[in-house]
DNA sequence: CTCCCCCTGTGATTTCCATCACATGAAATT
DNA sequence: AATTTCATGTGATGGAAATCACAGGGGGAG
């Protein structure tokens, strides 16, 4: 596996820049985990600094409120990485993270983490991107939370999930989320993300046909995602 | 001045490990900039990429809904800067920022900025650390807004803003915010601060004498924070 | 001093949506 | 095939807080 596993580790893109000695020699001083479907791979509440390189699978980051209520941070994919703030200021972890799939991540103890972005500026900046990135998208998230209503918070996580479609104007999300999830994404109850999706489609702006979406104005669903009010029916 | 700046530029926290050499070099190739208390200084919409270093006086950052409505993101002190992130990942600006007293700054290009990183390994780990803070900041607020109603928002925001007094279990705030400040870190309306600090002073856990504000009993207020309701009064 | 502006307190009304409560359906387990 | 478990639709209800409305107060500008 030892080749292969080089291979792998260089589609990470922490490492991108990396030589494949240095790769191999972070390689020998990490080690190896695998995760199953919906297990936890970290907990809040640990203690530890690791940094996880995802080298195949996927995983969520999520939060748990006192109330039991469920927030979901963010997604991290194959190829991604998380755990680096933690390394970086020495603080507290923030969020659980659950593997989606069954995963193999590659746990990078906190010095050697440090000692990566020292000896490689490329691994730096791509680090400094990486945090902006999630500023940005945690700056939007507040400001969503702060001025929109759940249901126009539900009209753009929809949008969010699904890509442009052949016919313009039309969107398509194929394995839609379950109500659920998409609730936990965009902090509202399960029960307004089934309201909005059978409102959507008596108004004939989606369609919902098993776990696939077809959103068939993405125009007009943009609209209703910042005016005051959806428009015809009350979606009470 | 000159001596006089390289001196003060020495303390804001970006440049605290950078030769006094290297601070002239970059305060020629930047320019100083002054700005009074409530004037706008950088808008969302500018496509400038610069970084501002706030040499004297503080700055707020705070965005607008297209309803109008207003959001604190944070609070940049003497000694601080801003601007990082568009330099950083070259993209748009993600707030404005307006004085909150007469100010002076410093306004770096871009370019000159990397240069700095790029030299000064220091520097770089600064601007990781300070990424990081702001990323649990937002968190922790994204996982207020989700979880929390409004009211205790607001005593989340109160607890913040004060600090220990002499005896324990209490608290003080010399210096409270407006309720309409108060409201916009929060994400909530004027009246609701209103009434949460009536409602407070009238169960006899803080008190509001002008413009400081007593708490006494913190740790109660701490409770409130995440029980699910708060008490004897009904707050309607 | 006086005027005006903006901060403050409080009532009344209305909107929004979380929560409760089921019923149906689909998928997985036995 | 039978049973359990989870995802989904929809009604009814209560509570929380935004919004509207207005009255008094304090501080700065002229």
């Amino acid at each position: 596996m030892n080749q292969d596993s080089t291979e792998s580790l260089s589609r990470v893109r922490l490492l991108h820049d990396l030589s494949s000695e240095a790769i191999k020699s972070l390689e020998k001083r990490s080690r190896w985990r695998r995760y199953s479907r919906d297990e936890q791979i970290l907990d809040r509440d640990s203690d530890s600094r690791d940094v996880f390189l995802v080298v195949r699978g996927s995983v969520e980051v999520i939060n748990y409120s006192l109330s039991g209520r469920e927030v979901a941070f963010g997604h991290v994919p194959e190829g991604g990485y998380f755990g680096e703030l933690s390394a970086i200021d020495g603080g507290r972890r923030s969020a659980n993270i659950v593997a989606v799939e069954d995963s193999l991540v590659l746990v990078v103890p906190p010095d050697i983490f440090t000692e990566i972005l020292t000896d490689n500026p490329p691994a730096t900046m791509q680090v400094l991107r990486r945090l902006a990135h999630i500023i940005r998208t945690a700056d939007d998230r507040i400001m969503d939370l702060s001025t929109l209503k759940a249901v126009q918070r539900v009209y753009v996580e929809l949008i969010r999930l699904s890509e442009p479609d052949k016919k313009p104007g039309s969107a398509l999300c194929a394995r839609l989320l379950t109500q659920r999830d998409i609730a936990r994404r965009a902090s509202t109850s399960r029960v307004t993300v089934a309201r909005v999706l059978g409102q959507l489609a008596r108004a004939g702006i989606a369609e919902r046909k098993g776990r696939t979406l077809h959103i068939l104005d993405v125009d007009r669903l943009t609209e209703m995602t910042d005016t005051f009010d959806g428009g015809e029916e009350s979606l009470r």
